[in-house]
DNA sequence: CGATTGAATGTTTTATATAATGCTCAGGAA
DNA sequence: TTCCTGAGCATTATATAAAACATTCAATCG
């Protein structure tokens, strides 16, 4: 599954089939094409890759370690903290659905064509997003902003809350600006939320010495 | 525009077109078929409707009018407070919407038909549906559980959030309970959000009055 | 004169024929 | 043995012809 150890061979078609992919979509780009870009015949195509699905698939794996990558590089910022880390994730997520499914229509395509026959790709990359997410959230919760109790489950229903913003099944209605205001306003809305829940967190917390004094 | 006041003869072809529209689907039901149930001709019906399109417009201008109803009764609702209130509205919405893409494909049809070809037919419903959250989110504000400056924006904000749970694109994947566990999850964020916000509203207040006293 | 008709019209769907494509495999080259 | 080829098969996509359709309007009706 990893992109590292591929074949020598198998990473020169990935490269080929990446290009065409982009440049053509996926469905004006055929095995042939990808076969004589590399100098092989079709049928060698199938030693290294099961389908042409499958090429597509391997695709999408190296697009999303870069997307999560970036996302990742927002957790890594020193000059963040946790609360604007959060909203850094949402925008910077944001940005990148906009741009793919606004400027690149080829991805869109990929995109749909892979979901609808491999579902399983959209939960990966959703549980790969919700990882980074949950070291943000761990990151507040021992800093005291935040009070998660179960970080991955948190990620998931801050994912959901921000979907409007980042799926990739939306987005003809509205320009970038006025949508990146309501995220933000759904951001500010959460960010409240997890005051709240810190500060009660600590109320408890008093009243539980409180009793034990 | 409204329902009241259409024609004898145009109310009998919006019930013939919607009886059909919602057993066929808009694509295989034809103007001839909508006439000969009303034994009339296929021209006779451009007396009353510009078009195709526009009886489909007004067939879910009137679904729109009973949801939004549904939707309304929440909000009248004396034994809810306004907390419980948002709560149901929502857990409401994605019960409609949930039933209506699993079970009627049909109306899923005829929505991204319209959808395509008249985009207003979306605005005015989350509009509709901004003013009944508009009132629960004012009632709320008023019993200082709230602090809401801005109904109408908050009311689209809050809808962007639970964009996931109420939009037609999505729901191919995953199961209704846990969805719903999900909209609840995202809901307890939100609530918790404007908890936080009543409070800063008093502490505010009381500071501004600790400085005039 | 307003209401209605139904054949005529240009467009869209659908059915069909044809070409292109994904994929396999018996065999050849290294 | 390992890697590769390319013609062949079954499937899918594309192009084309035929049918159905939404819409119009001159003629008809009450």
């Amino acid at each position: 599954m990893p992109t590292e150890n591929l074949d020598e061979t198998a990473r020169q078609i990935l490269d080929a089939a990446s290009r065409r992919f982009l440049h053509y979509g996926y469905g004006k780009t055929t095995m042939s094409e990808i076969a004589k870009d590399c100098n092989m015949s079709t049928g060698n195509l199938y030693r290294y890759f099961p389908s042409k699905l499958d090429i597509a698939e391997m695709f999408v794996h190296v697009l999303r370690r870069e997307q999560v990558a970036n996302l990742r590089s927002v957790m890594d910022r020193k000059d963040l903290k946790p609360r604007e880390k959060l909203r850094e994730f949402f925008v910077l997520k944001f940005k990148i659905a906009y741009e793919r499914f606004h400027d690149k229509p080829k991805a869109y395509e990929l995109s749909s064509e892979l979901l609808g026959s491999r579902p399983k790709i959209a939960l990966e990359w959703e549980n790969a997003e919700g990882r980074v997410l949950s070291e943000i959230l761990l990151e507040g919760d021992a800093q005291g902003v935040f009070a998660v109790e179960d970080p991955p489950h948190t990620a998931k229903i801050l994912l959901d809350a921000a979907y409007r913003f980042t799926s990739p099944a939306v987005f003809h209605e509205g320009e970038f600006d006025d949508l990146a205001t309501e995220l933000n306003g759904v951001i500010d809305l959460v960010l409240d939320g997890f005051s709240w829940r810190a500060a009660r967190r600590d109320t408890d917390k008093s009243a539980a010495a409180g009793l034990s004094a």
